[in-house]
DNA sequence: CATGAATGAGAATTCATTCAT
DNA sequence: CATGAATGAATTCTCATTCAT
C-alpha cells in the first residue's frame, strides 16, 4: 500500500510538502515571521499553489500548528504509555512516573515546549482555531486518564479522583514548566523533579 | 502624591496613553495583527509618537508584553500574600491557598490565562525579548518564593526543599492550567482544587 | 437540419458554451471583471479550452463582443426588415418606422443598449479590437441601407442621399439613445418619438 | 488667491496630479490597461497615495472618468451657446448649428468621442457610476435645452416640441456618430452633415 | 480533443517609518 | 515635544497560461 502522503512512492504531494516546510519553520520561528515565498521556495513549489490548497496564508500557518500540536502530543503519550502501563504497584509506577518527569523537566527540552507553548498560545485572537487546539490538548489528557484509570483499576492508584482530574494536574504542571525553562535563575532539576514526584504520589494515594 | 503616568492631574503622558492602548489590542488580538496607525488613532496620539518613545513597532509591542506578563501575575502575587502572611498554622495557610487558588483555577479566567500565556509564547522566534519575558517571570516567582521562605521561617511550612522550588512548582502548575481552560469537556473546577490541594499541602509537609 | 452550435442534438460543443457564458458575463459586467476561470466553470468546461479555441482570455471577449454587437442590432434590422419592405408608400413606410423607432427608444431597453454601448466602446484603447467592431458596425449600416435602397428605387423614399448616409444618420440616433436611457431626469418617450419621426420623415423627403 | 489646486502658486497637490495623470491615461488607453505604478510614476508621486486619497485603483479610475465625461461636456457646451445664441432667425441659426455640427461630424473627432464613449461605458458593470454619469450627460441636455428654449422663447425655432426634447435629440444623433467614426467605409462627411441639417431644421419648424 | 493541477510573473495593497512644519 | 502627509519597500494574492496525462 502507498501511503497518502506519497503517492507512488515517489516526492509526496505538493501540499504535504507545503505542509512540512511550514511546520519547520514555526519550530523554529514566529508565525508572524514567515512568508509564503520562503515557504514555497523551501518547499520548490510555486507559491500560488499555498492559496490553491490552504486559502490563504493564515490556513496554511492553522494547518501548520494544528500538526505541530498533535505531533509534539504524540511523543508525550507514547512515552508515557511505556513508562507507566506495565507497573506492579505505586513504587515500581512512581518509578516509571519519574524517568518520564525527568525527561518532561530537562531543561534542554526546552526548545520543544517553547515551540508546543507557541503553537497553543495560537488561539489567542484566534477563536476559530480553538475547537482543533482544545480538541487535541483534550486528547491527550483522555489518554493520560485511560492510563491512571487503568492502574486505579489494578488498584495501584488508590485515589478515588477521577482519572481526568488527575491527568489535567499532571498535564497542567507539565506544560507549565515553561516557566522554569525561561528562568534565567532556575531552580535545581532534580530538585524540581523531587517535588513533583512529592505532588504526584500524594495525590494519587490520598483523596 | 502626583502619579508617574498621570502629571498634574491631566490626561496621561502620551507614552501611557500608547501603551495602554497597546495592551488593550494584545488581551483580545495577536500582536501580528497590531497596526501602529490603529494604536496611534485609539490613544488619540499621533503616529510618530510610537517610534519616538518606542524606538519601534516592536518595542511597543515589547514593552506592551512586559507589562501585561506582570500586570497579571502580580494580582495572583497581592492575593497570595494577603491570604498567606497571616497564617498561624499549616491548616489556616491551607485555607488561605484554597482561596487563591479557587480564583486560580476558574475558568472565567481563561482569557486572562490565555491572554497571559500567548504573550509569554512570545519569547518563540523572538530570542531577543526571551531576557525581558525570563527575568519578569523569575521576579514573579521569587515574589512567591519570599512568601513561602517566610512560611518556612515561622515553621508553618515544614519542607526543606528550597522556597524557590516550591514556588516554581506553583507557578507552573497555575499557568499550565490553560489546557484546563482550553479543554471541551473540562473536569470539574471543584475536584481539581481538592486534588490541588493535596499536591500542595503535600509538599509543603514532605521533603 | 443540425444546427452548428449543437451538434446530433445533444449538448452544443464546448466552443459555443464558452462563448455564450462570456456573452452572458458581459451582458451584466464588465471585460476587465472576467476571470477565465470562472466562464470554464460556468460552462462547465475546463479552463484549457479556452486558449485551445480562442488563443487567450483576449480573444474570447474579442469573439463574444463581436457577437454581442451583432446580436443586440440584428434584432433591429430583422424588425426594420419587416416593417419596411412590404411599404406601398411613405406613410405605409412611415408607420413602420414608428413602430421600429418606438420600440427602440423604450428606456425598458437601456440595459442592452448600454451592453451594447459598452461593447463598441471597447475599441478605446485596443486598437486591434477596432477593425472587427467596425466592420460588424459597417455590416449593420448596409444593412439597413439596403431596406433604404430599396425603398428609393420603389419611389417610397424621395431624397436623393445616399442610402448608406441615411442609414448611417439613424444607426447613429438610435445608438445615441444611451443618453436618454442614463438621464435622470428624461424626456417623455412619446415626444421624443414624434421628433424622430419628425426627422425621418424629412430626411426621406427631401434633399 | 490661491487656487485650490496649486497652493502657494507651486505644484498642485498629490491629489490632483495623481487624477490628472489618470486622466491623461483613460484619454488613449482602456482602464483595463491601467497600472497603478506606472500613474504614480507619471505624476512623480509615491503610489500609496493612490490608496490614500482614492481608497483604491476603482476610486482613482472613477474619479477621473467623472472629471473626463464632465470635461468634454462643458466644452461642447461652450461652442455651442457661442454659435447659437446671437441667431437673429432660423437662417442665421441654422448656420450656426451647421459650424457646430461641421466640428461634430468630423472624423478627426473620432478619438475623442470614443474617449467620451468609453467613459460614458463606464456605467456599465458598475451602477455606482452611473447616477454621476447620469448626472453630467443631463446638465448636458439642459445647458443645450436652454439654448433651444432660448431661441423658441424669441420665435426663431417655431416647434412646439419640450426644449428638452429637441436637445435630446440632438445629442444623441451627436453621440451616436461614433457608429461613423468606426466605419470603414464611411459616408461623405458633408453628405452626413446635409443629412443632419434636413432632420434639424425639420425638428425645429415643426410639431 | 479534453482535463485541471501546477506555475510564477505581475499587480494591488498595506503599513512602518520618516521628516518638514 | 507633537503632528500626520508622504514615502516606497515588502508582501500577499490573483489568475492567465501551460502541459503531462
Amino acid at each position: 500500500m502507498v501511503s497518502d502522503d506519497a503517492p507512488e512512492s515517489g516526492r509526496p504531494d505538493r501540499r504535504e510538502l507545503l505542509l512540512r516546510a511550514t511546520v519547520r519553520h514555526l519550530d523554529t520561528e514566529s508565525a508572524e515571521s514567515l512568508r509564503v515565498g520562503a515557504i514555497a521556495e523551501e518547499a520548490d513549489v510555486a507559491v500560488g499553489l499555498i492559496n490553491h490548497y490552504f486559502g490563504s496564508r493564515d490556513g496554511l500557518i492553522s494547518a501548520a500548528q494544528q500538526r505541530r500540536i498533535v505531533g509534539a502530543t504524540q511523543q508525550d503519550i507514547a512515552g508515557s504509555h511505556d513508562a507507566l502501563a506495565g507497573a506492579a504497584d505505586l513504587d515500581e509506577l512512581m518509578e516509571g512516573i519519574r524517568g518520564v518527569a525527568r525527561h518532561t523537566i530537562d531543561r534542554r527540552r526546552a526548545e520543544i515546549r517553547l515551540s508546543r507553548f507557541s503553537a497553543i498560545a495560537t488561539a489567542h485572537g484566534r477563536p476559530e482555531a480553538r475547537g482543533v487546539i482544545g480538541g487535541t490538548l483534550s486528547e491527550l489528557i483522555d489518554a493520560m486518564a485511560d492510563l491512571i484509570a487503568d492502574a486505579q483499576a489494578r488498584g495501584i492508584v488508590k485515589s478515588q479522583r477521577s482519572a481526568r482530574g488527575l491527568a489535567t494536574f499532571i498535564q497542567a504542571y507539565s506544560l507549565g514548566l515553561l516557566v522554569h525553562d525561561l528562568d534565567p535563575t532556575p531552580s535545581d532539576d532534580e530538585e524540581l523533579l523531587d517535588i513533583a514526584m512529592d505532588a504526584i504520589r500524594a495525590i494519587f494515594s490520598r483523596g
